[in-house]
DNA sequence: CTCAGTTTTGACTAACTGGTCAAACTTTAG
DNA sequence: CTAAAGTTTGACCAGTTAGTCAAAACTGAG
C-alpha cells in the first residue's frame, strides 16, 4: 500500500477514485463497469488497470478512505461540553457530511444494503466501538439528569438516519419539494426536533 | 397486463416475483443476473422468461407492485382524530412495514439511490400529491394549536428516514448493537421522538 | 539530446449476460 | 383416451465484462 509518487501517478490515481466515487455510489459494486469508470476518468480501461490491480481494488481503496472519514467526527465530541450543545454539533456534522459529500453517503448506503460483505469487520470492530463509547457518554448525562432519559443507541441512529436520509434519498425528496437547496430547513427541523427532545 | 390464470401460471408466477424481490433488493437491478433470480427460484432462465417478457419486466412489476403498497398507509390518516395519535399511528405503521417488508424498503432504496429512473413520475406524481395532502393536514393542526409549529414536509422525512433505515440498513444495526429484534426499542425511541417534538 | 524508466494503448481472451427458439414434455378439457 | 393448449428445456447467439500483454509513446534527469 505506497503512496503514488510520480505527478502523473498523483493525478491520475486520484482522478480514478473520483470516477469511481462516481460511479459505484449510483449503480453500487456489480452495477458498475470500469469502462463507465474510464470514461469518467477520461483514461482507457488498460491504463485504470496499470494504476489498481482490480475492479475491486478501487472499490476497496474507496471504501477504506470513507471509513476513516466517517468515523472522525465521533471523536470531536467533549464529554465536558454543554451535552445538548455537543449532541447537536454532532448531528449537524452528519448533515453537513450529507450535504458535501452525498456520493459517499450513497456508496457506504449501497455497500449496507447489499449486506456489508467487505466492511463487516469494520462495522463489528471500529465502529461499533466508536458507537458504545457515544452512547456511554450519551448515558452518563442521562444519569447525571443534564438531558432526558432517551435510549443512547437508537438517538445516535436516529441521527444517521436522518442525516442520512438528505443525501441517500435526495432525489426523493427533490421530486417531493421541488429542486433546490433542502438542507437549511432539514438542519432547521433535525436542531429542533432534538431539542425537544433531549431538553429536561 | 392480465393476471394469471392457470394453477401453474399463479405458482410460477408468484415464485419468480419473490425470487427477483430476494435478488433485486439486494444488489439492485444491473447488479442482479436472470441466472441468479432462476435459481433463487428453483426454474430454468428460459423459463423464467416464459413469464415475464425480460429482466426489466420482472423489476417493474416489483416497483409496480411496491409503489402502491407503499402509498397506501398513508390514506388511512383520521383529521377527525386525535393529532398526535394519528401521526404516531402512521409512524408505527410504516415501522411496521420496515419491520414485515425489509425487502421491499431496500428494492425501494436502492431504486432512489440510483437516480429512480423508472420511478421519477410515480415520486413527482402520486408520492409528492399524497406528502402535499399529509402535510397540509399536519398544517391544519398545528394552525389549530393541536400540535407543536413543525417542518410538516420535513417531519414526514424524518418519520421516513428513521423508519427506514431500520430496513435498510438492518446489518449495520445488528453489527453494532448484535444479533437480535430491536425493532421494539426502535419503536419506543421513534414514540418517545415524536411525542417530544409535537406536544404543545 | 539521450535513453532508461514510466505511461498509454490496441488487440485480444475467456467468462458471463440477456434473450431466442424449436423440440420435447406435461396438463387438462371433452 | 386424445388432442389441443400450456409448460419446460438444451443448445445457441450476440453483446458485454474484467482482465492481459506486448508494443508504442511519452517523460524527465543528466
Amino acid at each position: 500500500m505506497k503512496k503514488p509518487e510520480t505527478r502523473i501517478q498523483k493525478k491520475n490515481h486520484s482522478a480514478i477514485m473520483v470516477a469511481g466515487l462516481n460511479v459505484f455510489s449510483q449503480f453500487g459494486f456489480r452495477g458498475s463497469t470500469l469502462d463507465q469508470i474510464a470514461h469518467e476518468a477520461g483514461l482507457s480501461k488498460p491504463n485504470i488497470l496499470y494504476y489498481f490491480d482490480s475492479k475491486d481494488a478501487i472499490y476497496e481503496a474507496l471504501l477504506t478512505q470513507l471509513l476513516t472519514d466517517w468515523l472522525k467526527p465521533v471523536l470531536a465530541i467533549d464529554p465536558n461540553g454543554d451535552p445538548i450543545e455537543e449532541i447537536l454539533k454532532y448531528a449537524k456534522h452528519k448533515i453537513l457530511m450529507s450535504k458535501l459529500y452525498p456520493r459517499e453517503s450513497r456508496l457506504y448506503a449501497n455497500e449496507i444494503i447489499q449486506g456489508a460483505p467487505r466492511i463487516m469487520t469494520a462495522l463489528k470492530g471500529e465502529l461499533r466501538d466508536i458507537v458504545t463509547n457515544l452512547a456511554e457518554q450519551i448515558d452518563i448525562w442521562v444519569d447525571a439528569g443534564l438531558i432526558r432519559a432517551v435510549n443512547a443507541h437508537h438517538l445516535i441512529f436516529s441521527i444517521w438516519a436522518m442525516s442520512q436520509h438528505y443525501a441517500d434519498f435526495d432525489v426523493q425528496i427533490q421530486a417531493v419539494l421541488g429542486e433546490g437547496d433542502h438542507f437549511p430547513d432539514a438542519e432547521q427541523h433535525i436542531e429542533d426536533m432534538l431539542r425537544q427532545m433531549l431538553a429536561v
